[in-house]
DNA sequence: TGCCAGGCCGGGT
DNA sequence: ACCCGGCATGGC
């Protein structure tokens, strides 16, 4: 079977066992920016946190975070972990928003994918995964996410080598799927929710997860 | 208790 | 190009 048809099966697979997935979890295109770059490398449970406290005092928009101290941000994103270093993301990325866009994320979201892309990582501080996160899930645009829990199963599942590159298993899904943001919004939901149930690090294998009948 | 979490950077080889 | 240490809190 070519990839393509694999990689529908899967998404039917998942699709049928979990539901729609309703992602990300966030009100605005803007908490989900500020939400990638919490998520990196942590839980969500510490980020949501970190997203109630700035919430709490109204700071949850651009120009209340842009002029907030860097300190005082890394206090109230304390709960997210690496909270230092995230305050200095965070600012470097609301710069990059404010002169490229003067924050009107609508008009940042009509412009070409790859170019911005390019932008996106030229922030410190911005890497490949939460490029694309904001790209598709802030900005509506069709540039798939792959993840560690895409890594995982991929590999898990005999599809790509362990030692991948963020970028082969990033092509490994759209050299073959329709630019469609929708699609890539659920398929990379639903790889998240699998890998968070089934596929964690110990198991060898995923047990009852929703893609099973694939295992040899 | 130790391991893990929706990474990324900077420096060294 | 690859490898590594650092970054930090919270949940199980």
């Amino acid at each position: 079977m070519d990839r393509q048809a694999t990689l529908l099966e899967y998404y039917q697979a998942m699709l049928g066992a979990l539901g729609p997935s309703g992602w990300w979890p966030a009100k605005t295109p803007f908490e989900v920016i500020v939400g990638a770059v919490l998520t990196q490398n942590t839980s969500w449970a510490g980020v949501r946190k970190a997203l109630d406290n700035l919430e709490a005092e109204g700071l949850l928009g651009p120009e209340a975070l842009r002029s907030l101290p860097e300190d005082q941000l890394a206090e109230r994103i304390r709960p997210a972990g690496y909270f230092r270093l995230k305050a200095k993301r965070l600012r470097n990325l609301l710069a990059y928003l404010e002169q490229a866009c003067g924050f009107d994320l609508e008009a940042l979201a009509r412009r070409d994918t790859s170019a911005l892309r390019e932008e996106l990582l030229a922030v410190s501080g911005i890497g490949p995964e939460t490029a694309d996160s904001i790209l598709l899930y802030a900005l509506g645009q069709p540039s798939f996410v792959a993840d560690a829990y895409t890594r995982r199963i991929l590999c898990r599942h005999g599809l790509t080598p362990e030692d991948a590159h963020y970028d082969e298993l990033r092509e490994f899904f759209m050299d073959v799927l329709e630019p469609d943001a929708a699609f890539y919004n659920e398929f990379h939901a639903l790889l998240v929710r699998v890998g968070h149930h089934y596929c964690k690090p110990k198991s060898p294998l995923c047990g009852t997860c929703p893609l099973g009948s694939f295992l040899e």
